[in-house]
DNA sequence: TGTACATCAGTGAACGCGCGTTCACTGATGTAC
DNA sequence: TGTACATCAGTGAACGCGCGTTCACTGATGTAC
């Protein structure tokens, strides 16, 4: 073989992780496969060396996605209590640098209306990012929470649109103090005092 | 004239009528001008007798969908007490009905994610559309509730929030379930009682 | 050690397709005389 | 009243372009002998 035996593993993680910042950035529809390919520093010809069509890519670019999110967020939470580990996620989600940073942030915030209308697969991996998302949430919830899982759900509803609102509200001072004030509100409703 | 006065002006609303379906069925790139000029029951062709370009409609049915959800709610909390016109606004939002039926639901719901990519006219239009909206909901709010502007942007952004996630949800019952949640505790922070 | 061959990730020209946009034309009807 | 002309909303062929996808080819390197 001339080249290593892991080189074509490590040039698809590189094809993914671009992938990964331009379908967040552009939506699905708006990134094309030469402009990913470009980015990885290939020409959009191997693409199908390591995906069969654009939609796996997709797929792939989803899962790559939740996945930096989830280790980020498992990072700056590491060794913190339950309340704690909440307080630290709402304030790292809900601010005016996510807001700026769409490429790098939560496929919920920055994907949610579009990816409903995709094709099967996409959607599928995208519903498998969502759950695990609320999942993580709820598990950070009092044990004794009425309806954990649906709190979870509410409060990943609420710290996602509230992001994605603010992205249209074009005054940035505006949008952070939004961005501020929505910190309040959601750390009140998960019990955390201020 | 061959055709009455008012022919042109007819025309032209059916054109932005069926825009406004087909921008929130698929989004403002995922339509083509050939296919809203056909469910107008027109040609392709005669588009840019009535706009200038594709933006130009998408902006035309950017504020006609606003439009419709505005007189839409303002039709069903016709002589309401504020309180009880906060209660109607989610009971009819945050729905099962809204969430499969995004072609005719509000444009917050369906388009949050993909707007703020848009040229800047699409991007004001979205963000007037917005701010009426929430501007609606803060007259509802009792006048002496702090901070009552970004209360109503926070809840505005849970109800979207809330619907947009439901569609990333493939089983119906879930996310009935979900739905019926979300409405019970928007309600309750808005101070109503159930 | 040196040479011929095999491998295969990546290249780049080419394809068919759908799109936004342009434009010469149509044809129904009103107006002028 | 009848006929020639003007109007203009709408038609449909054609355009250039970017896209996803295909495919014959390249060229660096490992293997066989």
């Amino acid at each position: 073989m001339r080249y290593s035996d892991t080189h074509k593993e490590e040039t698809r993680k590189k094809v993914v992780k671009a992938a990964a910042r331009a379908v967040r950035a552009k939506g699905p529809e708006g990134v094309s496969v030469a402009e990913v390919m470009a980015e990885a520093g290939l020409t959009h010809g191997g693409f199908y060396a390591h995906f069969p069509n654009k939609k796996a890519l997709v797929v792939s670019a989803l899962e790559e996605a939740f996945g930096q999110s989830a280790r980020r967020f498992a990072r700056m939470t590491d060794g913190q209590a339950p309340a704690e580990a909440l307080a630290t996620f709402v304030d790292l989600y809900v601010t005016p640098e996510h807001r700026a940073n769409p490429e790098g942030g939560c496929p919920v915030a920055g994907l949610s209306s579009e990816l409903p209308r995709q094709g099967l697969p996409v959607r599928e991996a995208y519903e498998r990012g969502v759950r695990s998302l609320v999942a993580r949430i709820a598990n950070w919830l009092p044990a004794d929470t009425a309806e954990r899982e649906s709190l979870a759900a509410s409060i990943v509803a609420e710290m996602a649109g509230t992001v994605a609102l603010s992205r249209a509200i074009s005054d940035d001072d505006e949008a952070a103090q939004l961005l501020a004030a929505a910190r309040g509100r959601i750390k009140t409703r998960m019990g955390i005092v201020q």
